[in-house]
DNA sequence: GCTTTTATGCTGCAATGCAACAAAAATATT
DNA sequence: AATATTTTTGTTGCATTGCAGCATAAAAGC
């Protein structure tokens, strides 16, 4: 399921829904696949979807530590991996921070990142034209892509107004 | 100043050739921009300039350590950050690492990186046309990109056989 | 029930990165 | 030249990110 629309999140958008569809979309995977979506593992997705903004590893702790005994660092770290590696999570290697995927697509789609550093949200462009062609890109020198790390940093849509 | 031509490094270069080249460059960036490549600064350039392989700034240190006394960590943390300031080193997010630039392109301009698992080597594509699709894809949606991270993963030819 | 697998808890620590202040060196000014 | 100013380096200490290794608990399979 690769879609191709570019998705920046408005500040007006339903988030309440937002945050709901992406868990239950979680529970599907997580059944589809026979992976278990622990009280752990959801807490943790529930904190990065609290908001469009990527959150640290640290940041989850604290957040988690405001609603049940605050979980050591390795046990945030477990759920992160556990979350990644489903796809349902993305790792913003220029923060070091987490980010909930708020779309559906598989795991090992190419996404580029929109990230605004007025409002700090991030938006995500799923397999589109571009991301593609950067690939032929890579691959016309002979090179063989497999994983992409596309992160863009400016000023969002909303933020420039 | 910008190239086009999307290089990977062969492994039968001339690479002193190819180290000699980018230190005359960044004296003469120095020149022209009325900064000083003091030693330090040149000493942690010379040590990026060892390989086309991305070193950890730990690394950094070691190699400086056998041959000088072991810098601070804040050292070689400043004199990366002046390098990259003059567009002479980059930073690899996706590995925490860092890289002598072997072209010679202003430091604003959007760069992709092709990361070989295999050996290690990242090569560049400079202001290609690609990248350029990419940061257009962003403004479609109202983003203003002003920074970008392209750092694909995968085998390089050289590797491939 | 018992075994095997999977997930969590706990202790400790490695790797990355930088702040704050002091000393030294280079540049500019009188 | 002597002094003031700016730039660079040294030193100490610490914050942040991330994970290893082993023990315990829970779940799944037999
Ligand atoms: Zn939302
Ligand atoms: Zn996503
Ligand atoms: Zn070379
Ligand atoms: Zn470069």
């Amino acid at each position: 399921m690769t879609m191709t629309r570019p998705v920046f999140p408005t500040p007006d958008h339903d988030h309440g829904r937002c945050a709901a569809d992406a868990i239950a979309h979680a529970e599907q995977v997580c059944r589809n696949r026979a992976q278990k979506l622990t009280p752990i593992r959801r807490a943790v997705l529930e904190a990065l979807l609290s908001s469009h903004r990527p959150l640290g590893a640290y940041e989850v702790i604290d957040q988690l530590a405001a609603e049940r005994a605050r979980p050591a660092p390795i046990t945030v770290y477990r759920a992160l991996e556990f979350l990644m590696a489903n796809g349902l999570v993305h790792r913003i290697e220029s923060r070091n921070a987490y980010l909930a995927c708020a779309h559906h697509h598989d795991a090992a789609s190419m996404v580029a990142f929109l990230i605004c550093e007025r409002c700090g949200s991030v938006g995500e462009i799923v397999a589109g034209p571009a991301t593609q062609s950067l690939n032929d890109a890579a691959r016309r020198t002979g090179f063989a892509p497999k994983l992409s790390v596309v992160e863009i940093t400016g000023t969002c849509a909303h933020c420039q107004a």
